[in-house]
DNA sequence: TCATTTATGATAGTATTACTATTATATTTG
DNA sequence: CAAATATAATAGTAATACTATCATAAATGA
């Protein structure tokens, strides 16, 4: 898997960027280093001027990559999505059972990301995080209907109709697809974050990953189906 | 239901303010135009000087009610979360069968609200706008465990197990279900976003409320109960 | 290889934000 | 009616979110 991932790199709506961070040494030192300076200081206090100081760059050379934090934050967050897309093409590939292929597909969502190193660059852990915390203020602002109309938001809607699309498979008649994942790819991420900061929030329980769990049982429940027997 | 609101102002946690905003005309006019603000030009570009001039007060009065704009959403979602659960209890009351009230809870909290003129100073339908396009900023910041600690998140706690219970009276040996209203408020006001903005991350069904009807059918089915019959 | 393009760095500057401080003037209350 | 309290007006500061300019370094291609 690591091999596969190493030969290319993700796409990502190249109208985020001014120039692309992926095509210099400085760009992506810029990506690399936005995601521990957002994991650490969170987006609110995260600057450019800061982010240039930490690597020993200019805040002016930031800002021909990117035209503010909002768009460093919207690459991130349509970088993960493409990545996210792989990660579930490559982990269903060859398994023919849609119910086996959409339990898969709820752990990629909405399991715990660990680092693992595909990309020398992006450190998975703390972009999950990132995802996690951030990346409804991504979309959620006054500019979402025009970010929309130039695809920003692309990956994220292709990987919520490829998913449902297993849905679909296993129940044509099932009217809520699309809501069911994205409630549940929002969701998990949600209880990620509660269950951290807010536990009152959520159910913790030893032993098990008590999301995935119940991010699996809640979908197949919803859509009539039987889960598959490991 | 207008009387019984009327004789009564809502309790929201007294470390979220300076000064309690219901105690003065300038702290009401405050609450009453900061809603409309928010909702006009959007929580990012929304500032006290701004609100200073649309009252014709000024920054400096506005800043010894709250302390920063943070504070005043704390207020804005706390107030709306003791008002969801005013509703939901003045709703509920008389209900014998859980059944009925849980589904008259859900959609106590997922439906779309209306103005509902109970408060003079509160526009409930733009409060509603802003818990679903803002709150998630009020908790998803670096400072949300000593917020948590100083007890700004109560309301929405409180209102998540009290129907949390419900769910437990029906099913008792449901594990999630705390989980389980969480994702279901957040993923309902995360789909009437989409609807509107990002339509492809749901499924709109004309005629009919499809994110109430989604949000019953999968509370439901995920603690394997049976809706009551109309 | 050297001239030219291109990328980066250094510095400075502007408008706005997120406040705080001070003083003056209303308004309320005892 | 005096004293306390609330509000208004003004000014000021440090930080943010940029933009502009110019110098220098690195890459490229004729």
């Amino acid at each position: 898997m690591q091999d596969l991932f190493t030969s290319f790199s993700l796409q990502v709506n190249n109208r985020v960027y001014i120039k692309n961070p992926e095509s210099s040494a400085l760009g992506r030192k810029i990506v690399e280093s936005s995601i521990n300076l957002i994991d650490e200081v969170g987006f609110e206090a995260f600057t450019f001027r800061k982010l240039g100081l930490e690597i020993h760059s200019n805040e002016a050379s930031i800002y021909r990559y990117f035209e503010g934090k909002y768009k460093l934050l919207l690459y991130l967050t349509s970088w993960y999505w493409s990545w996210m897309e792989y990660r579930i093409a490559f982990g269903l590939a060859n398994i023919p059972a849609p119910e086996e292929r959409l339990e898969k597909a709820i752990k990629l969502l909405t399991e715990n990301i660990e680092l693992d190193g595909s990309f020398e660059h992006i450190n998975e852990n703390k972009l999950n995080k990132i995802v996690i915390a951030e990346s409804s203020k991504s979309y959620m602002t006054k500019e979402v209907d025009q970010n929309n109309k130039e695809g920003f938001f692309a990956g994220y809607k292709q990987l919520v109709r490829r998913v449902s699309d297993i849905i679909l498979e296993i129940n044509p008649t099932y009217k809520y697809p699309h809501m069911l994942i994205s409630t549940l790819i929002e969701g998990a991420h949600h209880q990620r974050f509660f269950a951290q900061h807010l536990p009152r929030l959520t159910d913790a329980v030893n032993g098990e990953d008590a999301i995935i769990e119940f991010s699996k049982e809640a979908t197949f429940k919803a859509i009539g189906a039987k889960r598959p027997i490991k």
